[in-house]
DNA sequence: TTTATTTCCTATCGGAATACTAGGATTTGA
DNA sequence: TCAAATCCTAGTATTCCGATAGGAAATAAA
């Protein structure tokens, strides 16, 4: 299905955000740090992210990033459709205008399984909340330790 | 999830040979008029349908392409994957080395949702043969035809 | 008031994938 | 033999994606 590095990035960073989070904003440099991201490409995923309503952002020194909502809030499918892009909607169009394959007859059959095939992915995203996301890393973080204590 | 033109080209050729098929083998130009698909580009996909065993092919003056196997044996899975690659089977490699994100921790949990997608996206795929298509379209053909008779 | 830190804005680049195009070799029926 | 096909191997154009870069704007701290 083509989940950009943005949109893992974007993923990364909110559950960076939210183990960081009392209440004073966090750097982009650090989360990049953490989570290795290439900093300078972070800044324009927590842009992004910004521009879509889940982090707010505090400039100047001192400044950082913060969680607009909670985390129970946001699903993989808010996160990707907002950095990737709506889910496949139609062919991201412009190519040489694209001759007759805008409505042809059998394109018009094949749209209705292209639907069909969008909504299973979003039915599958949006039931996935970054709570579940970060819930699903801590048991993992938890049973790795527990292996090493035995 | 992004179906390449090549893999929609040849759905529609298979649809083509489908109709266009008595015995004999029909020729990549003829379907290229009818489904308006550059001609030279479709004997790529041809190609890789031959390859692939969707179709045989016959060579030399009045040759052309056969299908080998019945409309119903062909679901949308097939023939996606087998001209646009696995279904997302873990994001194309390669770039740059992929730091630490080979299996980092976050990744790891995600991995299983792409997953989870990825079994979404193929239910759909393997539900849908070629036969059901080619009624579907031959259904809306006739409720068009209907219509102008009203 | 200056300075360091941080986000914000815009531009660009390199590599990969996609959608095509082209030339000619090969096969084969008429 | 000739014309019509497929086959094989390149090459081209465009777009997307990940990443980098330079500097403007904001702001807390010194």
């Amino acid at each position: 299905m083509k989940v950009s590095l943005k949109a893992k990035y974007a993923i990364m960073a909110a559950l960076d955000l939210a183990s960081n989070n009392g209440t004073s904003p966090v750097q982009a440099k650090s989360i990049a740090r953490r989570q290795t991201i290439p900093p300078r490409f972070l800044e324009h995923v927590l842009n992004a992210m910004k521009k879509a309503g889940f982090v707010e952002s505090v400039r100047g020194a001192q400044g950082g990033y913060l969680l607009s909502r909670p985390l129970s809030d946001i699903s993989l499918a808010d996160l990707v459709e907002a950095l990737d892009g709506p889910l496949s909607p139609e062919p991201r169009r412009s190519m040489s205008a694209r001759r007759a394959h805008g409505q042809s007859k059998p394109e018009l059959v094949l749209a209705n399984v292209w639907e069909q095939v969008r909504q299973a992915e979003l039915g599958v995203l949006s039931a996935v909340t970054l709570k579940e996301l970060a819930e699903r890393y801590a048991r993992l973080d938890q049973e790795r330790t527990l292996m090493y204590h035995i």
